[in-house]
DNA sequence: CCCTTTTCACCTAGGTGGTAAGAT
DNA sequence: ATCTTACCACCTAGGTGAAAAGGG
């Protein structure tokens, strides 16, 4: 009924612990959410948004070239964890027509967001999270609806998961970045390299 | 209940008839529209369009310095010219909180970008136009809504009507779009005309 | 001849990781 | 010592009118 559409990156980014950088104005994650969906019903209506949530309870440090937990976390701290699709609220016939993608959700450390309720989702540094996708139907006159509301569908990719960071700490995932995230390109070799010779 | 928001902009423009570029990939408005909404029921559901009717039944042309009326139009060719607001459908409430901006909006003379319905406006050049606004109330179950519907309200402002040019023909309108427009700020002569006296 | 299309330099707008300074 | 912030050069992405080329 769900499908995670850039699968086979989302993995690659996985097996190496995946890490998402999180600053004061925000962040775009990269790789970016996308669904696609199916088996609803093309005339009701619905909201599709994505929240982010504790996977467990710990820090993380990355030492020794490796992840690993250290002390227990605050608990929940307040901010916004709720990010609401921009096409919300649409159609069934409009969430199946093509890719449900979430490549403006930006990620932030900045409590003092969450007033842009809907617009960034706010994260504690060095936590692992989990991003859910919610499929909530619309009822006529409900206005603005609560959540979570009795009709929502929920999903989770545990491909998805990652630990919210301030600066990238494995060298692995920084060069995974730069080799397939378009705006990092400044930063790949390739021209480097093939004029180099000549610099000697 | 609606109120055209950059009104001064739009009054300078309409003083000396203002054109509108169309391109085969479309070429946004400048200005755009922008409206305020007001006296919507702030939890019910509304879509928001906008739609680009010809004014008169004539070719015009731009004639020692003037617009003038030159043989009939070949009544209305197809193509679309409705565009729907991508926040589309949504509450009262969201409608009213902030202005309804359709900066987005591109015009094309490309009758085969009908496929992208609600995409581009189609028009052909030299004939002049009237853009409106519609606000449709949005009943549930009703799925992809009929247009126009029996709960549409339809505004238009004459100060919004435009001649549709394939190339700007008068200069009192390029130097307005060059003026106002950030995106011509390369035409804008502010920094030659500074370092001039050095280069004669 | 008049109108349209293509290409261009020059912008706006904003998303990257690196780096060095700042904070705790 | 460790984490965070601010700034930077370098990109992507795409909106301008000018000018030249194309078309009927």
């Amino acid at each position: 009924q769900v499908m995670l559409n850039n699968y086979p990156l989302w993995a690659k980014f996985h097996k190496h612990q995946t890490e998402m950088i999180i600053t004061k104005q925000g962040r775009r994650m990269f790789p970016f959410l996308s669904f696609n969906l199916s088996g609803l019903n093309p005339v009701a209506h619905y909201s599709v948004c994505v929240d982010v949530v504790l996977v467990d309870q710990h820090h993380w440090r990355y030492q020794g070239g490796k992840w690993v937990q250290c002390g227990k976390a605050e608990g929940n701290m307040p901010g916004n964890r709720l990010y609401l699709h921009p096409d919300s609220p649409n159609t069934g016939a409009h969430w199946m027509r093509q890719e449900v993608s979430f490549g403006k959700l930006k990620l932030t450390n900045n409590k003092g967001a969450s007033n842009n309720v809907g617009q960034m989702i706010v994260l504690q540094s060095l936590h692992k999270y989990q991003p859910r996708l919610h499929v909530t139907e619309v009822k006529e006159g409900e206005g603005e609806e609560t959540y979570p509301s009795p009709h929502t569908h929920t999903f989770a990719f545990p491909e998805t998961q990652f630990i919210a960071v301030t600066a990238y700490q494995n060298a692995d995932i920084t060069q995974l970045k730069i080799d397939h995230n378009p705006f990092a390109k400044g930063f790949r070799d390739n021209f480097d390299s093939m004029y180099a010779a000549s610099e000697g």
